[in-house]
RNA sequence: GUCCCCUUCGUCUAGAGGCCUAGGACUCCGGGUUUUCAUCCCGGCAACAGGGGUUCGACUCCCCUAGGGGACGCCA
C-alpha cells in the first residue's frame, strides 16, 4: 500500500509548534513507508486567510527541513493544494449529498440559531441544530434561493445511535449520534467548511493516513458519515496529543511562545526544535534523546506513540538546542550565527538606529545588547517610576500583550496608533505609558527607540518580552482575570472612540 | 452542563503480567575538573492518581471514582 499523509494548516496567523509537530509526524510516518507528504492549504476561512500567513508557513516549514512532495508551491497530481481554489469540486459533491438527502439546505438567521442554542444551554442539553429547514420541500427551497435568500447546505445526522470508528493509537471509540451537530458543510458564501473539505480532499488527494491533533477527535463521526454518504473508504486516523502549556491547558499563544519563527529567531536550531518536538509522545526504541530526523524517519513507528498530552518544556528544549550548538565546528558555528543575525539584512537594519547614537564604536555592543540578544530577567524593582505603581506597570503589560497578540500587520505606524490609543484609554501620559514597555523589550528604563526596537525585533520576540516581562509580577489567576474584565472595557472604548 | 480522550518522578519519557529494589533525560541540590563562569564528569532528591476486581503474580488486563484535557461555531 502506498502510504500518504498530509499537513493541512490554516493560512490564519503565525505558523504554530503544533502545526510542525503534526507536520514533523505526517511526514516521518510517511518517509518512514516510503510514502507521500503533501502540503494543503486550508483557506476556506475568507476573513482570516491571508496570504502573508501561507507564506510564513511555507517558509517555517522549510526552515524546519521538511520537504513535501505536492502542494500549491510544487503542484502535483491530485492539485490545486489550495481550498480556495476548489470550491467547484466541493459544490459537486454538495448538490450530490442534497440530491441524495443526505444534507439539506437551511435559511435560519444567526439571531434565530444563537436563541436556539442559549435555550438548550438553559435547559442544559447538548447544543445542536434543531432541525428546523429539515422538512423543507424541495420547491420551497428553490423558491427561495432563486429569491436570493441567504443559505447554508447542512449535513444530515441520525437522531438516535451511534458511530463507532477506529483510532489506531487508542482503539475503538463510540460517539451517540445524539451528540453529532447537523453540521454546517457549505457556508453562505459558498466556501465548504472544514468539515465537507476535508473529507472531498482527503479522498481525492489519495491520504491513505490522517496524523492530526486529539482535538479533532469528536468530529470524527461526521467525516465517517459522510465517507458513507459518499461512498468512499475511511481513511486510518491517528490523532495525537495535544501540546500543552505548563499549566498543562492545549498551547496558546497567551501562555506560551507558539509561533515557529520566535523559536528561529530567539536562535534555536531547527533540527534541534524538530528533535524536541519527535519526543514529545514519541520515544526512540533505545530511549536516545538526541537524534536526527534522518533516524527518526528510520525508527519511526506510530506504535510507539503515546497519547499523553506532553508540556513543551522550554527548559528542556534550551538544553537540547545546547548539546546541538556545542557540537558544532567553529566555522559551522560562525556560518549559524551570521545567518541568525550577523548578516547584512539583519545589520543594515540595525546600524541606523546606532549610528548617531555612538561616539566609537565600543559604544555599539551596549546599545544593541537587547536586540542582538535576550534583554536580562526582570524583577519588580525594574519597574520603580515616579508615578506608575505596581498595578499600574501590571495593566499596561498586560493591556498592550494582549492587544499586540492581536495585531495582524507588524507595523510602525499600526504599533504607534495602538499604543498611543490604549494609553489614551487609560488615561496616562504616553511617556509614562511607554516606561514599563521599554524595560520589557530592552530591560531598561531608556533604550533606543521603542517602536524600532519592537519593528527589529519582530512581533514573536517582542511579543514574548512583553508577555515574559508580566512574569517578574506574580499575577494571581484572580488578578489575571480582573485584568481581562478590564481589558474588554478598555477595548470597548477604543472600539467607540474610532 | 453533555459527550469524548487521557493519567509512571515537578517536566519529557522507558516499561506490552514475573527482567522493577520502577530505568534514562531535563530541572533542582551537592561534589569534582577548570584562573572565573559555562561546558564536562560524579552523586543525590523525586513517580506507577485512589479503590475494587482478574491472576500463583499487576506499573502492565477489566471496572468504578477522582483529577487533567478536548469538543460542543457559517474557525480550522
Amino acid at each position: 500500500m502506498n502510504v500518504r499523509t498530509r499537513i493541512a494548516p490554516s493560512p490564519t496567523g503565525d505558523p504554530h509548534v503544533g502545526t510542525a509537530y503534526m507536520a514533523l509526524f505526517n511526514w516521518a510516518f510517511a518517509r518512514h513507508y516510503g510514502g507521500q507528504f503533501l502540503l494543503r492549504i486550508e483557506d476556506t476561512d475568507t476573513a482570516r486567510s491571508t496570504p502573508e500567513s501561507e507564506a510564513s508557513i511555507f517558509a517555517a516549514l522549510q526552515w524546519l527541513g521538511l520537504d513535501w512532495d505536492e502542494g500549491p508551491d510544487v503542484g502535483g497530481a491530485a492539485g490545486p493544494y489550495r481550498q480556495s481554489e476548489r470550491r467547484e469540486i466541493y459544490a459537486q459533491y454538495a448538490q450530490q449529498l442534497v440530491d441524495r438527502e443526505q444534507a439539506f439546505y437551511c435559511f435560519c438567521t444567526k439571531e434565530r440559531l444563537d436563541r436556539v442554542r442559549s435555550e438548550q444551554q438553559a435547559a442544559k442539553q447538548t447544543t445542536r441544530y434543531d432541525g428546523c429547514c429539515l422538512g423543507l420541500t424541495a420547491d420551497a427551497v428553490a423558491q427561495r434561493v432563486a429569491a436570493g435568500e441567504e443559505h447554508v447546505i447542512r449535513m444530515c445526522v441520525p437522531d438516535v445511535g451511534e458511530c463507532t470508528f477506529e483510532d489506531e493509537l487508542r482503539g475503538p471509540v463510540t460517539i451517540p449520534f445524539s451528540q453529532i451537530d447537523m453540521q454546517v458543510l457549505v457556508k453562505s458564501d459558498g466556501m465548504p467548511t472544514y468539515h465537507l473539505a476535508v473529507v472531498v480532499d482527503d479522498h481525492l488527494m489519495g491520504i491513505t493516513h490522517i496524523l492530526r491533533g486529539e482535538e479533532w477527535l469528536n468530529s470524527v463521526p461526521k467525516h465517517v458519515l459522510l465517507y458513507q454518504y459518499l461512498d468512499w473508504p475511511m481513511p486510518k486516523l491517528l490523532h495525537l496529543p495535544l501540546l500543552r502549556n505548563p499549566d498543562s491547558s492545549k498551547l496558546s499563544k497567551r501562555k506560551n511562545p507558539t509561533s515557529i519563527l520566535y523559536y528561529r529567531d530567539e536562535g534555536f536550531l531547527p533540527e534541534a526544535l524538530l528533535n524536541y518536538l519527535g519526543m514529545m509522545g514519541w520515544s526512540m526504541p533505545d530511549e536516545s534523546e538526541i537524534f536526527t530526523k534522518a533516524q527518526m524517519v528510520k525508527a519511526f513507528d506510530e506504535k510507539r506513540i503515546s497519547v499523553g498530552g506532553p508540556i513543551f518544556d522550554q527548559a528542556k528544549l534550551a538544553w537540547l538546542n545546547g548539546q546541538y550548538l556545542r557540537q558544532l565546528s567553529a566555522s559551522e558555528f560562525i556560518a549559524q550565527t551570521q545567518s541568525w543575525m550577523f548578516n547584512q539584512d539583519r545589520l543594515s537594519q540595525l546600524i541606523p538606529l546606532v549610528q548617531e547614537r555612538v561616539e566609537k564604536f565600543s559604544d555599539l555592543a551596549p546599545l544593541v545588547d537587547y536586540l542582538v540578544g535576550a534583554r536580562k530577567t526582570l524583577t519588580p524593582d525594574n519597574f520603580l517610576h515616579k508615578t506608575l505603581d505596581r498595578d499600574a506597570n501590571v495593566k499596561i503589560l498586560h493591556h498592550t500583550s494582549a492587544l499586540l497578540d492581536d495585531l495582524r500587520h507588524w507595523e510602525r505606524e499600526a504599533i504607534f496608533e495602538l499604543c498611543q490609543d490604549l494609553a489614551q484609554a487609560l488615561d496616562l501620559k504616553f511617556r509614562d505609558y511607554l516606561f514599563p514597555l521599554f524595560v520589557a523589550i530592552s530591560g531598561r528604563g531608556v533604550s533606543l527607540p521603542l517602536f524600532d526596537s519592537l519593528i527589529f525585533l519582530g512581533p514573536d520576540l517582542s511579543r514574548a518580552r512583553i508577555r515574559g516581562a508580566l512574569d517578574a509580577f506574580s499575577v494571581s489567576g484572580k488578578e489575571r482575570k480582573r485584568l481581562d474584565k478590564s481589558l474588554v472595557k478598555v477595548t470597548a472604548l477604543l472600539s467607540s472612540g474610532q
